[in-house]
DNA sequence: CGATGTTTTGTCAATGTTGACGGAACTGTG
DNA sequence: CACAGTTCCGTCAACATTGACAAAACATCG
């Protein structure tokens, strides 16, 4: 009796189905593409597409998640008396933006899709951050119930690296440097309550 | 020449559409509803429905900006000058959440739908509110430029009222009175600087 | 190898959603 | 009222997505 999933069987037409989408998504765009057209390339059916990938255009964000894996692994390398926020800085500052699933793509992502998807998405990632802190925070914290605090915590954290790349977005040069600078700034911000003259309080 | 959209015609068949659309709703549940048989008891096609709504599950949710209105609204009887978490506690506080909208539904709202589809309605709601915010706290800064902290403020209070909302969901007895306390108790975490020791800076 | 339980696919059908095109209804004007 | 400009709606056709059911491919055990 075969028991767990993902056979080597499943893994080829994924990988089929993953490299013809690419392919295809390259050439003629991605809206152009069909779902159907990526089946048949990798020699599946339609309804075989959706049983590998939630949908055609999940294949463009599906590499997030490793990115998320590596957050962790930045996190839990770091001393567990530290400050969350200094954590969180400093993984942010390892982190390798040029690994190869996030450039490898991105120049003809960003171009064609329907801007409300990518914001979408762009707040399904910062709802994952949020959680990955949130379990962090949990564990820091493992007796005391500090439930508010913890998610908010999180929440924040989140919510202030995504703020900063907002703000990053709309500038007209973009550098990684520009981004990480205004995420370290961001940090900073929060650390002293928001604003030099923290804000949270007086405005 | 007609210059204007919105005739009073098509006000008419959006609203024969909702009233459809909610009756079907309540009797037969959202799912078990398709996108047609609104079209039909509103006497109009399909693609009119599509017209006038973006999506099926559009006119569950369609009346959450009616309350953002509402924040606005509250936010700008508030003094310029006082401090922003405090004009929006005071919002929050008074807001109407008995008001016949948010209520109407809200029972067969929750059960049925696809749990995925409501939190990221609920991030976009999040969302919104920071947008708001932003706005609000771009005219209380109007020649200054500082673009950073109020984004990253205005999002931070966004994601600690709706980190406080997520916990009280998680909550077996849930108050109005809890909610309101638990967003109460988490702004006033985010003017310490989040928790009773400063978790941003010790934690 | 053959029986048997599991995993992966294919087939079919229904629904959700959207772009393109043409006709119907409506509004202000002469 | 006839006319021209607009707005709203119906029709048609493509895709995207998903549930239900059955055949095909595979692994395991005797």
């Amino acid at each position: 009796m075969a028991r767990n999933p993902q056979t080597a069987r499943s893994e080829r037409t994924r990988i089929a189905l993953r490299r013809a989408a690419l392919a295809r998504f390259q050439s003629q765009g991605v809206e152009a593409t069909s779902a159907e057209q990526i089946a048949e390339d990798a020699g599946v059916t339609l309804r075989t597409f959706y049983r590998h990938f939630p949908s055609k255009h999940d294949l463009l964000f599906a590499d997030y998640d490793s990115g998320l894996q590596w957050f962790r692994g930045a996190m839990a390398a770091r001393p567990a008396d530290e400050p969350i926020v200094e954590s969180v800085r400093a993984a942010i500052f390892a982190f390798p933006y040029d690994v190869q699933p996030l450039t490898q793509m991105a120049a003809f992502r960003a171009a064609e899709l329907d801007p409300d998807r990518i914001v979408a998405h762009l707040r399904q990632v910062e709802a994952d951050l949020a959680t990955a802190i949130t379990e962090i925070l949990h564990r820091r914290f493992d007796g005391e119930d500090r439930a508010l605090d913890v998610v908010v915590t999180a929440r924040c954290i989140a919510a202030a690296l995504f703020g900063a790349m907002e703000v990053w977005m709309l500038r007209d040069r973009r550098t990684l440097a520009d981004l990480a600078e205004a995420s370290h700034a961001s940090l900073t911000a929060l650390e002293n309550g928001l604003g030099d003259d923290g804000m949270f309080r007086h405005y």
